[in-house]
Order: C-alpha cells, then sequence, then structure tokens
DNA sequence: TAATCACCTACTAAAGTAGTAGGTAGAAAG
DNA sequence: CTTTCTACCTACTACTTTAGTAGGTGATTA
C-alpha cells in the first residue's frame, strides 16, 4: 500500500506548472531539471497527463507544457486517478470482471469501500491551488 | 496504491476468528477452507501475527490459532500495520534513512503527510468487532 | 535548415507479490 | 510410545509491477 513514484513525480511537476505563469509553455527538461526527476521517465508520465488532457504540450522551439486549466480547478484526485492507474484500494471494487463471489457474505468488504471512499473523497477535495501555498492548513488541522 | 491480498486474507482470518468462540483454538486448515484461502500462503501470514503476539497458537491435536484478547480490543489498523508490512503510504515518512533532502522545499509533502494520518486515523478508529456486525453503520452514513 | 521540443515504442533491471514445497517441533490421543 | 495432528520454519519459484533507459519520429520556431 504505496504510493509510486509515477504521481509523485506527476504532483510536482502540476505543481511546478501552476507556480509559472498560466500561459507558459514550460519545457519538460527544465521541470526535471529543478525537481530532481529523470527526464526520459517524467517524459513517459506527461505523455499520459496530456492524453488525459490535464496539460498542453507544445511542440518545437518555445515549446514545453503549461496547465490546461486553472490550478484551483484540478483536484488532486483526478491527477492521481490518471498517474496511479486508477486510486481504488481493490480492483474488485471497480471492475466488474474482478469481483469475488464472496462479496455478499464477506465481513471486510464494508471496510474496504469506506476506506475507499475516504480516501478518493478526500483527495478529491484538495485543489492543486491548495498544494501552493505555504502552510499545511488543507489538512485537517491537527499539524501532523 | 493496493492493499494486498496479505492483508485481506489476514483481515478475513481475524474476522473468522472473532467470530468463533473466545476460548477455542481453531485449527488453520479450517480457516483456510470456510475463506477459500490457499492453506500453505495463510499459513506464512498467520506466523507473522501469532509472532506479534496477535493471535495464539498452540500445537498438536486440538490446537491451531486462537484471538490474543477481545475482538473489541483490535483495531484494524494493527493488523494491517503488521501484514502490509507497514501502513505509511511514503516509506520517507516513517524511516529516516529514506527522507529526502527536498522534504522542506516539496510543496506535495503536506498532501502525502495528511492523506497518510487521514488513514491510519480512520484504521485505528474500527475494531475487529465492528466488522462482525452486519450492518454497515462503522462507516460513515453515506452508505457508499 | 538547424535547433528544440513533444511524443512514440520498445526494452531492462530490480523489487514486490502470491503462492508452493518440504520439512521440524510440540502436543494429544490411541 | 507411536501415530496423528497441529503450528512453525526455510527456501524456492513464477508472475507482476515499478522505475528507469534508449533511440528514435514528428511538429514548430528562429
Amino acid at each position: 500500500m504505496k504510493i509510486s513514484t509515477r504521481g509523485r513525480y506527476a504532483m510536482r511537476v502540476m505543481v511546478n506548472l501552476a507556480m509559472n505563469d498560466k500561459d507558459l509553455f514550460i519545457p519538460l527538461k527544465q521541470i526535471a531539471n529543478e525537481e530532481e526527476i529523470p527526464f526520459k521517465y517524467v517524459e513517459t508520465i506527461m505523455t499520459d497527463l496530456s492524453k488525459n488532457n490535464l496539460v498542453i504540450g507544445k511542440y518545437g522551439k518555445n515549446g514545453g507544457y503549461k496547465l490546461a486549466k486553472d490550478a484551483n480547478q484540478y483536484s488532486v484526485g483526478e491527477i492521481l486517478k490518471i498517474t496511479e492507474n486508477e486510486l481504488s484500494l481493490l480492483d474488485c471494487l471497480i471492475y466488474k470482471e474482478k469481483a469475488c463471489p464472496r462479496t455478499q457474505k464477506c465481513k471486510t468488504m464494508p471496510l474496504w469501500q469506506s476506506l475507499n471512499t475516504l480516501i478518493i473523497d478526500y483527495l478529491n477535495s484538495i485543489s492543486l491551488m491548495d498544494l501552493l501555498s505555504n502552510n499545511q492548513e488543507f489538512n485537517f488541522g491537527d499539524g501532523i
């Protein structure tokens, strides 16, 4: 039960883009340098984000990536859903063909379901914009 | 970001034990049959739970496993912490040697930290006993 | 036309996951 | 005291996922 570098790198790139001028295309090489992420690796992640219209890529000189919408229009959940290959804790919760025949009698199923919605609801409630501020008040107050 | 069969099997076995007589030793073979879990696989899980004193094993005829305490004394979190090999979403949150030098400036760190505590607090708030009831009221009300 | 960039396909090494196999040690029943 | 039943131990294997590399092609601009 770990989140992958794919998802974490994606979040860092998105935050980086959000801190730049909204309409400026930033070369990925520059972002990879700043964020200390292997360039070739993060390239594959960005292609994914681009195909899903979370970012806009532009070819050639002065090209690069920019956000497709304002930072406050993104939820963290929608970014991770793509890069983490569905956020669901269990495949059986979202893919019908993976549902197990014990579901009805399974005493642990409600646990996984409720935990799953807890996580997804939380991630959907936080916007990319929320991450930009230096304070940590978007979390629930106990200061970790 | 998936929970493993190890953790899920462990939960099912623990629930199964909790539904049996508190002081009765149940042979693992029987539990494996009932729960449709590969016997040899679940054996390795139980050894782990036993070493961590979550269950008590007894050798020989009429031997087996029983819970080490009452079902309402277990949190789901403490069971998963063992079988999921630390619940933390990121190793850098709990292992100091894995902390990354970017932690201070990293804009995404508070996100992972708050998500992490959200999950762990939730799992620690649910007891094994809570899972036994047929209703699903231990979750937060919206009926999934 | 040369430089710069996104985008595409394929590959690899390492780690983690899920499960198997073949035992040993201890307790109880016959 | 031997058989049976059980936990417990060690090692192995197949498979999948993760993280990252490598070497291109295609579009855009200076």
